[in-house]
DNA sequence: CAACCAGTTTTTGTATGCAAATATGCTGAT
DNA sequence: ATCAGCATATTTGCATACAAAAACTGGTTG
């Protein structure tokens, strides 16, 4: 699907009309992750305002939002963009989220509840069910259900609702994404030693496992906003 | 001196022409983490907007941008306040702050260079000079800079960020903490330690003081907290 | 006396208007 | 042909206007 098939999607009528500017903000950030607006694109307010159905008003205070989680450049006098998307940057928020989901494991390992771990392992299978049937979208989606219910069972909003923004970013490059075989059974593995760990309880390992789940992720991610850099010049 | 009195002081004089809203961030942002707007104040968006000189519409647009830092809740067709400052939340904060400084330690002990060093030690002994005439606003000062400075070390950007973010809450406690002699000596004598391990270049030996000298900040903030909540009931 | 309701006022949320800054495009000169 | 310079058009940033929602008021009633 083009972008400006995407673009071209008026979602006036999906708008719950009790709900707030959320909506705004919620949308401009699904089309900036999902890259309907690429990295770097110039976001012109009476364009987006008209898109997304409102005035320029709340598409202005959506930008300033998600100027602050980092999604939007901010351009004094000249506007703002879609954040750029450079390798150096990612690198940057692997170490942070790998500290970050380090913490979360080895809290969620002290603090989980067996209700928790079970949930847990209900999502682990339907995304082993979407892996089998090799349906990219759908296992991206339990993937990081898992990832954030895995964040909350350590207990501490604070940390998953930083974990969320930083993630936010990944998932930017994650849609771009061509997932080899190889490598998604790899991911799938590891996927079921984090579970393992996560039931007994064992936050070392846990820890250690994230950790190289997500380098994993990096290496990936990486691959694709390389073969991008070079595959469309500047 | 009184918040009104705080809030009386007219700062159009100091907007520096060529900037934009961002002056209103950080005025706004100033006023919450210093304590003049106290938490869980209600923001009216008129008497706000004259106190700062300008209208509501970069106003709001400052909020929405310090809402998503979490300085400030919104509530839905009702305005916004102040974040309130809970000793839960305040733990949790502090959680994920020790995982992060840790981080930064670790790096920075790889990273940083000679002439870093050579400043974090200026920057200490700045701090000490201020800590033996008993000026605690200038102590804090140096203090903040020369965390700051080590998270800078690390080299990561995104880390630096999140870091500052997050600091924001526990620097609001902090205006309002009385340090004790005894407890601030102690602080001392941590930084006196922190800045050895770094120097050493020992980053195990730094993640441990580091985390040990958040642990104690946490109980200081606790104090507070749990003081001011049971002093002024609601 | 408390509770509820109607009318009023205040406040928020959104749209629009206007001035300043920036981007664009044209003309002419080298 | 390229580039500078100027005029025009667009776009941003801020202020204001207006509508909808919430808070407040006073008065009535159970």
């Amino acid at each position: 699907m083009s972008t400006a098939a995407i673009l071209d999607t008026n979602v006036t009528s999906l708008v719950d009309r009790r709900l707030l500017h959320e909506t705004v903000v919620s949308q401009l950030r699904d089309l900036i992750v999902q890259g309907a607006l690429a990295p770097e694109t110039k976001l012109n307010e009476r364009v987006l305002a008209e898109k997304l159905g409102t005035s320029r008003t709340p598409l202005r205070e959506a930008i300033k939002f998600l100027a602050s989680e980092g999604l939007v450049e901010l351009l004094p006098n000249r506007g703002a963009v879609v954040a750029a998307l450079k390798p150096e940057k990612m690198k940057e928020v692997f170490v942070v989220l790998g500290a970050l989901e380090a913490l979360a494991g080895d809290l969620a390992c002290r603090n989980a509840t067996d209700a928790d771990i079970t949930e847990i392992r209900a999502l682990h299978y339907h995304m082993l069910a979407h892996h089998a049937r090799g349906e990219l979208a759908q296992y991206f989606r339990y993937n990081q259900q898992i990832h954030i219910k895995l964040m909350e069972c350590a207990g501490n909003a604070t940390l998953v609702q930083v974990y969320r923004g930083l993630n936010a970013h990944v998932r930017r490059a994650r849609y771009m994404a061509n997932l080899s075989r190889e490598r998604w059974d790899k991911a799938v593995r590891e996927h079921e030693e984090i579970l393992d760990a996560l039931v007994r309880r064992d936050g070392v390992r846990l820890q250690g496992l994230l950790r190289d789940h997500l380098a994993n992720k990096l290496v990936l991610v990486m691959e694709v906003l390389t073969a991008m850099q070079s595959g469309a010049a500047r």
